[in-house]
Parts: structure tokens; sequence; C-alpha cells
DNA sequence: CCTTCTCTAGGTACAGCGTACGTAGAAGCG
DNA sequence: CGCTTCTACGTACGCTGTACCTAGAGAAGG
């Protein structure tokens, strides 16, 4: 006899109408057999494939297999893949050590110290930038996060509301500049193709600026501290009080 | 009898070894019937299906049938998807009106008036932010907005590469804001949701910062306003000089 | 202790994705 | 005119997320 619940997000054990956020849903309620597996243990997996192999690579077919469960299992805990992604980010941003990060009162270096280990959480995890931009990143370790960063930023004098706008810019950039440094390591000839490219366009007069810009760049430096440099930068954007109106 | 040619990046016209980035290929070399398409044609389809449908629905197959043409036929076109990606997001940033952004002097206003376009151009295209995180943008209408940036920023004394670094920052910023205003939109029951959620962790007293951020917002204020103090805080972060080390 | 209900496991199948391979014909080159 | 290059596009493959369904584990209640 089909079934005459009203549909649900998933037709695992939801409720009607039950929440679209995950953390919103409990993880179990007692009943029914015991779950083999857990959503930290998924996350865990899904965070393992991702690291060797991309984002694309950690399917709910990939993490299924590599837990010896069946695809269709995986949504006893998550209602949709979107939902493995949040897992994910929440598992990754776990690794801060809030220990290291303890406020200091000199703003400027507890940010300094807050973004180079963002950045080397980027660095482990190269699929991370691309899930803070794209998902709400809200989980439990999400919001740890956020409330360390406002504890740091609360000699600003800012607002709760403009030190939440601050934390997106500080994020945004971090894992911005994450990206970038993959993508500069994709590989040489592909490097070499885009040097050739972006060379050949500032030289051909269309873009005067872009010549200029490549004339007065200064050497390279190493990548840490380019970093320190935009870093500091954002740091600033952030300590300026704004201007008057 | 099958082809003696070492594989390529696709198996359409192209030489072997032939370049990656699709702004490297000559649209068409002149043998051959002549195409019933074209790159600008078949962005402006794609276009026009990721502005109705998100960016998701701009499939291939989707693309070909808005053409009245061959899925496979695109790959005449482009070697790849993530090509097709390219012209896109090129296709948008030929909209900047550049007459109207024209360098006064005054760098914050011109920064101010640029943003302004590009938040613009965002909420016309909300696919947008997705492809400048992702994707390079060094397409000719790109590398055009590109030349204007380094131009309205010449009076910071900032050398090419700082300049470049401040754009990076300036673009991350404006499309984090802009996905940022998506995802406000999203729907009345997502956002009573999230706030049901957020306020629920705010007084379950594990994010004391959080509680109080929460208390200490001041109004939230029309958009424009939220966007022109955050924007103005970035424009102060590219206008102030390094701190010295 | 038995019955009922809820939950977990996971197979099957569907719809869609990107794209390799192949054939046919258009058109330029020598 | 013959050869080569290019365009059109169908077929088919491997992969994706997930709806639907059945079977059995185990908690709740009588």
């Amino acid at each position: 006899m089909p079934s005459s619940k009203p549909p649900s997000s998933s037709q695992r054990p939801a409720a009607p109408e039950a929440p679209e956020l995950i953390w919103l849903r409990p993880e179990r309620t007692g009943r029914g057999p015991k779950p083999a597996h857990s959503r930290t243990s998924i996350a865990a997996a899904a965070v393992e494939i991702a690291d060797a192999e991309g984002l694309d690579a950690a399917s709910m077919r990939r993490v299924a297999a590599a837990l010896g469960a069946g695809t269709m299992s995986l949504y006893n805990y998550v209602p949709k893949k979107e939902h493995l992604l949040d897992l994910m980010l929440d598992a990754a941003v776990a690794e801060y050590d809030y220990a290291a990060l303890a406020p200091t009162g000199d703003c400027r270096a507890d940010l300094a110290r807050l973004g180079h280990q963002q950045l080397g959480l980027c660095r482990r995890h190269p699929w991370l930038p691309a899930l803070v931009i794209s998902r709400p990143g809200i989980g439990p370790n999400a919001l740890r996060y956020t409330d360390h960063f406002l504890a740091v930023t609360a000699p600003t004098g800012l607002d709760g509301g403009a030190r939440m706008e601050a934390m997106a810019l500080f994020n945004g950039f971090i894992c911005q500049y994450a990206q970038y440094e993959q993508s500069a390591a994709a590989g040489a000839k592909w490097q070499a193709e885009l040097v050739g490219y972006l060379t050949r366009a500032a030289m051909s007069g269309e873009y005067p600026n872009l010549a200029q810009a490549f004339a007065t760049s200064g050497p390279p430096g190493d990548p840490d501290t380019a970093f320190d440099r935009a870093l500091d930068r954002v740091i600033t954007a952030i300590l300026t009080p704004p201007t008057p109106r």
C-alpha cells in the first residue's frame, strides 16, 4: 500500500516538513536498528577522498564504497548530497587549534595568526575554499570559529554586524588566495601557456595598463610573504574605523 | 581506418598539442564548411539559460537545443564544457559601461562606481560570481576590465603586482557579497529556519561572542547601504599604504 | 512476550550529465 | 579533380544524484 505520508525533502526517516538544515535534524531518534555509521565517519571518509582526488571524486557512490555501505544507505544520514558537503566543511573547520589562537589583545597579530591557520587548513584540504564560498558555514565547528573571530575582533569596537561582515571579508580573501595558489600549482605547461597568452595580450597594445603593470611588478618573492602582505591589507581594512559620511 | 593523429584535448579541429586556453585558439582556420554558429552566439544562448534557470541548467545538451544544434556540434566551438564557462564569463563582463567609469583621479569614488557596476552585473547574472571565483577571467573583455582597474588604481602609487592583488580582493569581495545577497533571497522558509537555528545556537551558551554579536548588531538597513559600507572598507584596504615592516 | 511501528540497509532503476568515437558531407588547397 | 581539413551530429559509454521499493532490526506499548 503506498505511503500516505506527505512528500518531504527526502524519503528517509524524516517527519513531514523536516527541517532543511541538517544541523536542526537529530542524528538519530532512538528507534530502529542501530546504525552502522555516523555523520562523523561519513564526513571523514568523504574528506579523505576529497583530499586525495578532489571534491568531485567524493561522490555518494565513492563515499559509500569507502565505508563498505550501499550508496542509498548514506541517505539515512544525509537527506541530500549537499548535506554531505556541509558535514565535510564542518569536519575540516574542526581542525583549528584554539589553544594556539588565544586572543592577546593585539588584534592585528591575532588575526594574522588566525589567517595563517586558515591558509594551512585550505592547503591541507584544497577543496575547502569551494565549500566556504558556496555553503553556509554554520555547523557546530564553524560556529566555534565564528565565535572565536568575534572574540578576537572585540577590541575593534565594531558592532556585531560589522564584525560578521569583516569575517566574511577575511575568510573570503583567504579562500580566494588559497585557490589562487592551487591554480598556480596546476602545471608547468598550463602556466607557460597562461604567461605566454598574457604577455602577448600585454604587448598587443590593447591593454596599456596591463603592459605597464607587468613592467612595474616587483619580484614574485616567496608565497608566504605575498600572503602576509595581502593579509595585512585585509586586516587593515578590518581595523580601520569607517570613514565619516 | 583509425586516425593516426596523436591524442589532443579534444577530437575536434585541433592540431596536435592544441593550446588548452580557448583564447589562444583561432575561432576558425578558413577551410571546411562555414560554421552555423559562433562562440558569441553560443555564449549568448548559454547566458540566457543560466540567467533564467541557474548555471547548472546551462548544460551542453540544453545550450545545443536552444541553438537548434546537436550536442556534439558544440564541441567544434569549445573543446570542453569548461571553455563554454569561459565564454560565458567573458560575455557577461563585456557589459561594463566604461564611458560611465572614466577615471576622475578620485580613486575612492572611481572604485565605488566600479564596484556598483560589478554588483549590478552580478545581480543581472547571478551565476557570475561562481565563475569569477572558479575560472581564470582572462578573455578579451575580462582583460579590458583588468586594464581599466589598473588605470583607476594608478594614482595609488602601488606597483603592478600589488594592484593585481588589490583587484582580486575587490572582485572577490563583490562576488562574495552578491552571493550573500542571493542566499538572503533564497526563500522565507529557509531564512526563518536559518534565523531560528542561529538564535538557538546563540542562546545555547556555547557561543557567547555570537550571542553578544547578535545583541550589538545595528538595524539591517537597506542593501545598498550595507554594500557601500563594506565596499568602502575594501577600498580603504586598497588605498592604505602598507604598514612598514 | 507479542504486535505494531519506526528506522536502517541497500538494490533497482530513472533521468540527466560530459564527452569519445565514428560517419557523412561541405569546402579550401594545389 | 583529388586530397585534406573542417563541420554536423548520432550513438554509446561511464558517471552522477536520488526516487522507489522491499526486507529485516529493534524500540515501544499493551
